[in-house]
DNA sequence: GCCAACGTTGGC
DNA sequence: GCCAACGTTGGC
């Protein structure tokens, strides 16, 4: 099993959100990044653990854990006119961007803002804290993970 | 709202 | 395939 990371604008989509979903779950949509896509397209499995990040708010950091719970598939809102994650170049028949569904699992007691990752020597090696990356979608190693769920997340 | 750091587009 | 111009991300 894999950890990953993927951000939410808790304006768009918070982790509350996530959990007053029916089921609990609901499609991650709205990846419009190469890489990110290709991760959630090539790597990331059901059954994966999402460390739930809220970026451009005012105090971004960490806030909970999801589970993959779904194979990827084309992302339906590239197709729809009215959304704002539009893309007239990816068609039905050979859909550009993928989606997988998340499944609400945890909250933590409090956020782990970037400040303290960032801070916090066991993770300088975090794809979230390396210079220049704004990710949506990225990988988290079994260390960092353990650290954050075990030391910062209790 | 600013702007640095990336990513994408498109002319050539 | 270069690269300038433009767009986006996301912390601050």
């Amino acid at each position: 099993m894999a950890y990953w990371l993927m951000k939410s604008e808790p304006d768009e989509f918070s982790i509350d959100d996530l959990q007053q979903c029916e089921n609990q779950t609901e499609p991650w949509e709205g990846i419009r990044n190469y890489q990110a896509r290709n991760f959630l397209r090539d790597a990331v499995k059901v059954g994966d653990t999402v460390l739930f990040y809220h970026s451009s708010c005012k105090v971004p950091g960490i806030v909970g854990l999801a589970t993959v719970s779904s194979e990827p598939y084309p992302d339906q809102s590239a197709f729809d006119n009215e959304s704002s994650y539009y893309d007239p170049k990816s068609d039905i028949e050979n859909p550009r961007w993928v989606a997988v569904d998340l499944t609400y699992r945890q909250t933590f007691k409090q956020i782990i803002t970037l400040k303290t990752l960032k801070a916090d020597p066991h993770l300088a090696d975090m794809v979230l804290v390396s210079k220049g990356t704004r990710l949506s979608v990225q990988p988290v190693t079994e260390a960092e993970f353990q650290y954050i769920v075990s030391v910062l997340a209790s």
